[in-house]
DNA sequence: GGCGCGAGTGTTAGCGCTAACATCGCCATT
DNA sequence: AATGGCGATGTTAGCGCTAACACTCGCGCC
């Protein structure tokens, strides 16, 4: 910066000011200024500014070790939005095991990131997150928690019911889930949603079968639905899309034979076959509002719980009437 | 800093020793500093770190702004390789077009990152990298170039050879490509090698149809299928799902009237229905393949041509000898 | 018993930037 | 013509750390 002062014939602290945007510059002093800086190629220390500030405007993002489709959504769309707003985030993805938690926390808080978020679908996750006690603004995804209004996530619940609504409408009345790993959030509060909108309408639900979101999953699972069910709600199209594999291999049609619902819409399941019955999550939006959030919190402003977001049921054809 | 070293009864300076795990500190000594350090709950400031050492030990990751299978994993294998080695990878993600590439380069320049790893996939972000004429260590993911010895990949070509010699030995003559946008190199290696395997079996190709990656433009092309089609080798698996589904819709049945491969193996790929035939890419390989290449250039090594990575062939039942 | 040596620790000087204050003209005002 | 004010710029100090060098012991050696 001392280099490029010189050439422009001004003080390092006026370049300083013509890089940070300060307005009375002279524009001719200016224009020397950025003549020079151009000329010398010259690119300020991102280190020397956070250190002389005391701000990164970094963002931390605590994501986990998966490429499925919703949480790489969100992140990406949480990317885009910081950095129209001034930030970028740093991106850690961590196993769910605490020791690398703590680690890839521990990594972040060391870069001073100025606001956290934590992907959590995982309850150990968030249980390790929570064992802190971070005095940073902080926001969760995806780990919604009954009756806490803390965290930005989609109306699980709300989607699982959804799927169940559409399926009962349908005429159908046994009804098994197949659903994700029980410490995930998503996959609990989908089950509630399944056992508690059958409970309402009075049936007794069949036995769960506990995958681990893979399409195999769902394979397997294929050979554990009962004889008598006419419809399977899936904890995600992976594994519905699996399951239809396995029930087609068993010989049984869908939606003929059996309806099958997924959960997540991910871009493929309009091509499944048949093409999926689903439930829609708007992953990019949860990024978007993490950020809003966050700025809101960084900037001082008190903390408004966020609604969660209403999913939308997307039917296709994978689900039908049951069997007479 | 300086608070510990008070509490430790020591100097900041053997803090700093202690922290950066120098060798000649009595135990003691280093006993009472980690006691001081976790008392006051410190935590090194990384910024001040960076200034001092001007080493950032930060990686720097161009990716596409998609949440697709393969970048992904790939980032996500680069992470885990370079942590280890005691980096961190700084990820932006942009669209294609040059000036968003640009503003992600100088946002990755200006943090100072000591290596750059640029997932190109696409001709327009490879040829803006290029126009930087940057002076760090830099390694190109995923921008195949035919004869390039530079960047890392799978070998494209040799795949879509797979792929093709596949189809020949079931004993299809007729077989039409489903490419991806030829600005990516991804499509336009995988189109030159099913025109070369046609040529050397002295077959010619017939009409390409161009999609955009999605299953929705493989729902598309299975309209522009010719009619004695008896095969088809689409650009992705995505594309190959969208296909099997428009090709179903038209009354074909896969692979009974005409048989599919797809690219790239995703996990749900076995169980799409039929299960596809598919050639599988070691996405995480290239992805530790770019940091062991990018440390030892840091290190001052010598940049050695990395050979293309072999794709696999899975043959699954999507594909099968030609109708009669 | 003085000397050299090395293990263990302290002191000092920046790294490149920004914040805060200081300075210098020049204009409008009285 | 003296004065205040403000726009435009310069000067200084310090952000929190590490590198380089300085120092102080205690030990083994001749």
């Amino acid at each position: 910066m001392q280099d490029v002062a010189e050439v422009a014939g001004v003080s390092h602290q006026t370049v300083s000011r013509v890089l940070n945007g300060f307005e009375n510059i002279r524009p001719e002093t200016r224009d020397r200024v950025l003549a020079a800086i151009s000329q010398l190629g010259y690119r300020r220390n991102a280190a020397a500014r956070v250190l002389a500030t005391s701000r990164t405007h970094a963002i931390g993002v605590l994501a986990p070790a998966v490429s499925d489709y919703g949480p790489t959504s969100a992140v990406q769309a949480l990317e885009r939005a910081a950095r129209i707003a001034g930030y970028h985030p740093l991106v850690t993805t961590t196993p769910t095991d605490r020791a690398a938690v703590f680690s890839s926390l521990g990594f972040l808080l060391d870069q001073g990131v100025e606001a956290l978020v934590v992907i959590a679908p995982h309850i150990r996750v968030l249980d390790a997150v929570r064992e802190l006690e971070l005095s940073l603004p902080i926001v969760t995804l995806q780990s919604t928690e009954l009756g806490s209004g803390t965290g930005i996530s989609i109306d699980q619940l709300e989607g699982a019911q959804l799927a169940m609504a559409h399926l009962l409408e349908l005429g159908h009345r046994r009804i098994q889930h197949v659903a994700g790993p029980l410490e995930f959030f998503e996959a609990a509060a989908r089950r509630h949603g399944y056992e508690a909108t059958l409970a309402e309408a009075g049936i007794a639900p069949l036995p769960l079968y506990v995958g681990d979101w893979t399409s195999g999953a769902g394979y397997r699972a294929a050979a554990a639905i009962s004889p008598d069910a006419t419809a399977v709600f899936c904890g995600n199209d992976q594994m519905a899309l699996g399951l239809i594999h396995g029930l087609t291999d068993r010989g049984l049609r869908v939606p003929e034979d059996i309806s099958v619902v997924g959960f997540d819409n991910v871009p493929e399941a309009e091509h499944y076959l048949p093409p999926l019955t689903t439930v829609s999550q708007d992953f990019a939006r949860i990024g978007e509002l993490a950020v809003e959030v966050l700025l809101g919190q960084i900037a001082g402003g008190e903390r408004a719980p966020v609604p969660a977001i209403d999913p939308v049921l997307v039917v296709r054809a994978s689900t039908g009437p049951p069997r007479a």
